[in-house]
DNA sequence: CAGAATACCTGCGGGC
DNA sequence: TGCCCGCAGGTATTCT
């Protein structure tokens, strides 16, 4: 489900009713996702008030004074908030309770998300501290790619769903970004032209905002905090549509794999270097 | 060291 | 109807 458009929508979404309100209970239905929840902590943050909520990469923070909740969702996984109990289902793992009696739910069948819990600066947290620079913010540019991938010889689409280069980019968008630059995605990282690379960066940029504003994308099962479906599916051009005519130019898109990742290209729009 | 493969899970749709 | 297969938005860990 969620890149970072998904994300930003599901932050957006419960930011209203979350923060600067205090916790008042917390139950814990599962105790592993990806990794154990740190039960413990979470008790303790009963009558600690969400200072702030933030984004960084497909990272969500839960700040309070008392250390730092840190959210993944992972392949699968949802937040909504509730204002009234509703009785949770199978895969309803967690529930956040607070004193203006919304619930924040997270919900993950595949648990491949994360709840994790730092008392320090959640930026130097092991996951958090070789992040990346964010797609939105202008350290996001053709000389940083350049720097980076000058020496890579990796795929280029492998590179950037590399969330060490740069957060936040996902199947979905690294396949549709790659296609609006006309970019092969196999073509090695290092390969990749000054002025490709630029056209990457205002491709990803576009892709980014254009699908945060239509709420992201709704494939399968992605549902936003309010549990409506994002508008943006309705708008890619490649993924999901192999075996489709390019909507560019008519020629069959093809799919192939790339690090274990279904990838979907215009031979004709895309096509390798000479 | 870089890069590739593996592992973690459940659910869904399609073919037989 | 039911079973088996492949596929699904991610990424840490283990391998070569």
């Amino acid at each position: 489900m969620p890149e970072l458009p998904e994300v930003e929508t599901t932050l957006r979404g419960i930011q209203p009713f979350i923060e600067n309100q205090t916790i008042q209970k917390v139950i814990v239905r599962r105790p592993c996702l990806r990794w154990p929840i740190p039960k413990t902590n979470l008790q303790q943050l009963i009558g600690y008030r969400i200072n702030q909520l933030q984004r960084r990469g497909k990272y969500l923070l839960l700040c309070t004074d008392l250390g730092t909740v840190i959210l993944h969702l992972g392949m699968s996984g949802r937040l909504q908030v509730l204002n009234k109990p509703v009785k949770a289902d199978k895969h309803d793992h967690i529930d956040i309770l607070f004193n203006n009696n919304c619930l924040l739910r997270f919900t993950d069948p595949r648990r491949f998300g994360a709840l994790l819990w730092t008392n320090n600066n959640p930026q130097e947290h092991p996951l958090l501290k070789n992040l990346g620079v964010e797609p939105l913010t202008r350290h996001f540019n053709h000389h940083y790619l350049h720097t980076q991938l000058k020496h890579k010889k990796i795929a280029i689409k492998a590179a950037l769903m590399d969330q060490h280069i740069v957060v936040g980019v996902g199947n979905i968008y690294c396949t549709e970004a790659l296609f609006m630059a006309g970019i092969h995605p196999t073509l090695p990282a290092k390969n990749v032209s000054s002025l490709q690379l630029k056209q990457l960066v205002v491709a990803i940029k576009n892709i980014l905002r254009r699908a945060i504003k239509k709420g992201g994308s709704s494939i399968k099962d992605f549902l936003n905090s309010l549990g409506k479906p994002g508008y943006f599916s309705q708008e890619l051009q490649v993924y999901g549509r192999a075996d489709l005519p390019c909507l560019q130019c008519q020629s069959i898109l093809q799919m192939i794999t790339i690090a274990q990742r279904s990838t979907i290209y215009c031979s004709r729009c895309q096509p390798i270097p000479a």
